[in-house]
DNA sequence: TAACCTTTTGCAAACGATTGCATAATATTT
DNA sequence: AAATATTATGCAATCGTTTGCAAAAGGTTA
């Protein structure tokens, strides 16, 4: 019913410079451009350009099996850091012309997850940039199992057999805790994200190492893990603290900045103060966190940057093959110094 | 070099049944299916599961004009308004197994909007669904010249001619200066978004037409525009209110949440409070606008359910080819009360 | 001038599905 | 039993590109 446009076909462009259409396709390819006359290959592309001719991407895709999509698969859009890793993924990707195809995983589970990937390969992209948040027991070399290259971001892979991008949370949660250690705090404790989540399980494993490194058995460390990323849990896991470990801790760093956020406002219910009675640092660097009160001192991932490493990383596995960039990248992360932490009196 | 996975095709299912290519692609296939015998249907569903066949869909959009996918284009993924919106038409699509294809505009102007709509045509999607934050005055309609349906998001089309899904603006805005007055406030200006945007352009009209209204010629409604939709402008506007406004003003309203939360830092770094000294309701209930402090008054739009309603609009558009939900449709907003505003002593 | 390269172009077969048309097989009517 | 209608299947073209191979045209060498 709805008859699409009629694009301009390569055929057309052949019939009116009187050549075949095997002869126009090699004078617009830059590859094969020498193997056709010099003012064949003009008159062709003066003709193409005058027809505003644009190869269909469908046929093309389907007869060299190579579409310029990269799938990407992200757990939740909404997520200024999801979204600015895809923006990130995007710019690295035009200059060789890909595009990418976002698909949400929003509420669903590890099952899907598969499901996506088989419809993003039915679409037939060229490769997949997978930041899901979920176990990290799943072995999507295995799920997509053929040469389609794969860079995980945000999270490592199974068995570290796929090159990934992930935040450096070692560091990240060794500058926080210098931090809280440079203020005299030294009763620090953790509200972690979730141990199923690669963050989650990455963040507190580094809190424990750096805990034990720093503190020579001075002061108590910790760790409460929430049971998933956002205010809400951050309000009940900073409500545990309050309740328990109260007359003790004083500094707290979260798993990231939703916690936080959370964090805060169970403090602000008790009639305590942040930075006079805790001293909190989140993760991530969310946009707004430094106009929340009081600004947060977090960690800053540059999740743009991630993206963007993500996107030339995959772009050289397409062309090359081998992955000159090594398997696993941990991106630099940095310490922002607001005013939810304070010097201990 | 990279070779793909051999994914099985329907010939290799044919083969295996023994039937011809195109009796396995009619069983396999809802309207085509009780032209093949009952057995044979079977049967052939049998193999084509054992192999975990799908469909190319490069081919199927090759051969049908049909490709199930639909283009999106937003001016800033990172910006929650318009993921969230992206999340609502996923899932509005998903029922029916179209795909959203989503780019960005980012930093682009005009003239690259149409590049993108050609880019995505070449991958030939089926439709779009444009919630571009540029100049009203673009044509989109011609710029597609086809068949090919589009559905105007978040913004209206130049002459009306397109089916739109819009904030209902001008409620929104007389929820909130209603709720101003309410208060006692007589006195309210308005920081609105830029002129050249279309919120910007409808939000503000719909403040000066109800401050008309409303006003009787009670009181003063002057109208500041920002430059663009960022914190930086909310500060720099807000500052020119305090400087010559002062004395007067006791209410705002804000063209969006993040012109809001700019005012905010000018009013605290002038020494002032809000809402002691002002009154401020925000725009579009983002995320985290109640956490803040003051957690902030504002119109929440609901853009997830507008994204659903965009989708399920084109939708319609591509069975049916009319549209019956009607070309313009507003969409409800709802004032959601915190803690930026107060009555007036 | 014959023999042999090079360079330039066309032919036709792919890629993986869909679909109008023809035909074979079966069922129904007369 | 013949004629006709119905149902089930196969054939082959098609969508718009790309690409291996063949062939033609021109140039070089002996």
């Amino acid at each position: 019913m709805i008859n699409k446009i009629n694009r301009p076909t390569l055929n057309e462009v052949a019939q009116r410079a009187g050549v075949h259409v095997s002869t126009a396709s090699r004078a617009l390819n830059k590859n094969t451009r020498h193997m056709i006359g010099n003012s064949i290959v003009k008159n062709i592309e003066k003709i193409a350009y005058e027809l505003n001719y644009k190869p269909n991407r469908l046929a093309q895709a389907l007869r060299t099996k190579k579409s310029n999509g990269i799938g990407v698969i992200v757990p939740d859009i909404t997520n200024t850091i999801f979204s600015s890793m895809i923006l990130g993924i995007e710019k690295g990707l035009e200059q060789e012309g890909y595009v990418p195809v976002t698909v949400n995983m929003s509420e669903k589970v590890a099952s899907s997850t598969s499901q996506k990937i088989d419809l993003l390969q039915n679409f037939g992209v060229d490769g997949f940039i997978l930041a899901t948040g979920d176990q990290p027991q799943i072995d999507f070399e295995e799920i997509v199992n053929s040469g389609t290259p794969i860079v995980m971001l945000n999270r490592s892979s199974v068995n570290d057999n796929l090159p990934c991008i992930l935040p450096d949370d070692n560091e990240g949660i060794r500058k926080a805790f210098q931090h809280l250690w440079d203020f005299d705090h030294r009763n620090i404790c953790m509200i972690s994200g979730p141990r199923n989540i690669s963050t989650g399980i990455s963040r507190s494993k580094a809190f424990k190492k750096i805990s034990s490194e720093l503190s020579k058995s001075i002061g108590k460390f910790p760790i409460i893990y929430a049971s998933s990323y956002n205010e809400i849990e951050g309000e009940k896991c900073m409500m545990n603290i309050l309740e328990n470990y109260k007359s003790d801790i004083t500094g707290i760093i979260l798993g990231n900045d939703r916690l936080a956020i959370g964090a805060l406002g169970a403090i602000k219910k008790f009639g305590l103060h942040c930075p006079d009675d805790f001293s909190l640092v989140g993760f991530n660097n969310m946009p707004l966190t430094g106009r929340i009160d009081p600004p947060l001192t977090t960690i800053d991932i540059n999740p743009y940057d991630m993206g963007y490493l993500a996107a030339k990383k995959l772009l050289s596995l397409l062309s090359s093959g081998n992955d000159e960039l090594g398997k696993k990248v941990y991106h630099p992360v940095k310490l922002i110094i607001r005013s939810s932490t304070k010097k201990l009196i």
